[in-house]
Order: C-alpha cells, then sequence, then structure tokens
DNA sequence: AATTAATTTAAACAAACGTTTAATTTAAAC
DNA sequence: GTTTAAATTAAACGTTTGTTTAAATTAATT
C-alpha cells in the first residue's frame, strides 16, 4: 500500500469529519481544499479524483482499526472477565473510529457507489474468531450455556452502540445529559456497563 | 396537517426511495421527476422545494409509525410473553419503515439540514411508557429484577436490527444467506428470535 | 549554478444542480 | 359555452459541481 505523506494525512482528516458531518455527496471539493488551506486541484493531484479520495481514506483508516486480542485472549482471568474486556474495546474502537463508522453506514447502505470492504470484513472476521474462542472457553468451564449465536454478538454492542451515538440529540434529552461531557460519560460508563450487562446475561441464560 | 392527493403521494414514496438507495443529496429532483413520470418543476409546484418535499416525506411518515399497544398492554398473558410481543411489533415498525428509517438516520446526524422531529420522539416516548408499564408489572410479580434501564431496552432492539440491516452483505455471506428471501427470514426468525432471547436475559439477570 | 522534477496556483471547462418562468393544457365553476 | 382555476409543460435561469489546464513556484538532483 501506498504511505500517505503530511499534507495528504491532512486532508484525509478534513474530509473524514466532513463527509461524516455532511455526507460524501453533501460535501464539496471546495469545502475540502477551503478547510484544509490547500488549492482545489490538489485533490485530484493526490488522489485521482473525489471518490478515490474516498477510497483511499476508507483504506487509511480500516487499516488501523485492528483490535490487539492477542493478549488478552492469553489473560490469566476468567472468560466473563475477558468479555467485559472485549466489550470494552469494542466500544473504544466503534468510538475512536466514530467518524468512520458513520461514513461507512451510509456508503453500505448507497447504491450508487461501491468501495472495497475486504480489509474491513477481515477485520470483522477475525474479531469474531476472538470472541468465538472466548465463548469456547466459557462454554468448556460451564460458565456459559451451549446455544450462543456468536455472529449476533458483535451486531448487539455495535448496533447499540451507534444506535445511541446517531440519536444523540434524543438520548440527551431524555435521559437529562446537558453537556457534550455528560454524553460522553454517559456512554463510556452507563452505556458500555448496560451492555456488558446485557451480554453476559444472554450468555448464562437458560430458556 | 394538509393532505395529499395522490399525485403527491407517488413523488412522496418514489422520493422515500431515492432518499433510502442514495441519500438526500445523492438524489436529484429530475432522479425523482422520471422516476415519478413527472415534469421537474412539479416538485416545486406541489410542495415548495426538494427540502421542504423531504420535510413532507418525514411527516407524512412518521404520522403512520405509532404502534398500537393498548390492547397488547390488557391482553392477559403473563408480562414475558407481552415484552416478546412488543419487540415483534417493534421489529415489524422499524422494518415496515425500513427506507424512512434510514433516512431519518443519516439526517440525524446530517449537520447541514435540520428537521423538525418532534412527531418521532413523540412516538418514541410512548412507546417507552407502554414498555415501562410491563416491566413495572414483570417487576411486581417477582419476575423481572429490579434495576432495569428501561431506556436502553429500545436502543437494543432496534439498534441491533438497524445495524444487522445496513451490513446486509457481510451478514448474507457470513450466514450463508443466498437469496433476499433468506435473508428477510432470518431477519424475522432468527434475528428476531435472538432479541428476544437476549432482553429477556436481561431482565431476569441477577449480577 | 543549472537542470529536472514535484508542488501549487488561478482560471477555465462542461455538466449537473434546484428553482423559476411563461405558455399551454386540462378540469371545474358558472 | 364561456370563464376561471388548477395542473402540466419545455425552456431558461444563475449557481455549484468535479475535473483539467497551463503557467508559476518550490524543492531536489546533478
Amino acid at each position: 500500500m501506498t504511505e500517505f505523506n503530511e499534507k495528504q494525512i491532512e486532508i484525509l482528516q478534513v474530509a473524514e469529519q466532513l463527509f461524516a458531518e455532511e455526507g460524501f455527496d453533501g460535501t464539496s471539493v471546495r469545502d475540502i481544499a477551503k478547510k484544509a488551506n490547500i488549492n482545489i486541484a490538489m485533490i485530484s493531484y493526490y488522489f485521482g479524483s473525489k471518490e478515490k479520495l474516498l477510497e483511499s481514506l476508507v483504506l487509511y483508516r480500516i487499516s488501523g482499526m485492528r483490535m490487539h486480542l492477542e493478549n488478552l485472549y492469553q489473560e490469566n482471568i476468567s472468560p466473563i472477565e475477558k468479555i467485559e474486556k472485549l466489550i470494552v474495546y469494542y466500544i473504544e474502537r466503534v468510538n475512536k473510529n466514530r467518524c468512520m463508522y458513520q461514513i461507512l453506514h451510509f456508503e453500505l447502505s448507497n447504491k450508487k457507489r461501491e468501495i472495497n470492504l475486504e480489509a474491513f470484513t477481515e477485520v470483522k472476521n477475525q474479531n469474531l474468531k476472538f470472541l468465538e474462542g472466548i465463548i469456547k472457553e466459557g462454554q468448556e468451564q460451564g460458565m456459559f450455556q451451549s446455544d450462543i449465536n456468536v455472529t449476533l454478538l458483535p451486531t448487539i454492542i455495535i448496533g447499540s452502540f451507534i444506535h445511541f451515538q446517531m440519536n444523540k440529540v434524543y438520548y440527551k434529552e431524555i435521559l437529562g445529559l446537558k453537556t457534550e461531557e455528560d454524553f460522553e460519560n454517559y456512554v463510556l460508563n452507563d452505556l458500555t456497563a448496560h451492555i456488558q450487562k446485557t451480554i453476559k446475561a444472554l450468555l448464562v441464560y437458560e430458556k
């Protein structure tokens, strides 16, 4: 993969923020150029086109999304504690890459552009493998139930988190979270704890 | 509220599909006019502008989104069965209004347009009230735990569902769902059951 | 110091955008 | 049947869009 120089990374970061806030089609190359303090032509010069800028951005971000779970997997703690930690990792990753997730969320369901998501699929599959390992360990120790749909566990974790973020305005109002800080704290404490509790409950729940 | 005539509803439906598939900014009034077999000027004539068309669309759809839960609430079944049914209702509603949810999901996080979502908030709050009632009933009967964060229950239900829909391509591949029908069936059977199980587990889970 | 390559610029390009106009057709009211 | 209103049309409006050009500047190489 081609590396990006400082100027290119600056453009990528500005583009990421704008694409997330205004959408890809809602952002013009002039908007990007203005915010990044560069000439419009630099976008074509460096990336080829606006669409290829998006492709570069997706590639650039996803390559840094891999979670490093090897250590967690081998830690000498109970499977239930591993699950708790894993959920924190999941949420941290989605939270850190909020903008990219927002962009992907839209692009995934947009019929007019097709972006290569192999790298993203690979990351997800790898995380799923780790999760499977932990679940299996818990099942062997008799702590978790046997009929667990592992594929749908990250669905709950990430889905709940993203839905909460997307409906920020609503949740801020209904939960009485006045500042951005209040919201951020709620996400990292209450919401995370709630998701942890949910997954743990599901793992030990018997019909 | 002003009623819409047949022609207007036709335009609204076409616009809904296109906005969901290509995004608001990715859809031109010419696209809408072409697909609806009308002249471009008719959009301004009927709705004023493209933005006002979106406003009309949101209003038109959300007014029909209210779930009618009065009967469910009074049915002579256990709280746990009520929860199961309620989840089916939730999923049915989101599934039926998939396009609108997709549009809202994007518009909610788009900084450049502000759409009035009072009606949507009202619908959500009302559904939350019903849910609260059922949870309370279950708690009084000693079936549910006492420390339930009711606000975050729909978050899990709707968030998981939407996330699953958004990542359709990925899940179709990983779950071996070949046709659209396979996918739809998985959603209405497996995914729904999984969400039901998750919520039930959470309600009875003791630390 | 001279030459080559890489970067940056302002200007121009055609195409597409949302909206408006003024003329025409259709429907309704009298 | 005439008049008035509503619906529909093609054409044009001024902007904005993404991209390209060719000239100017800066950096790297010899």
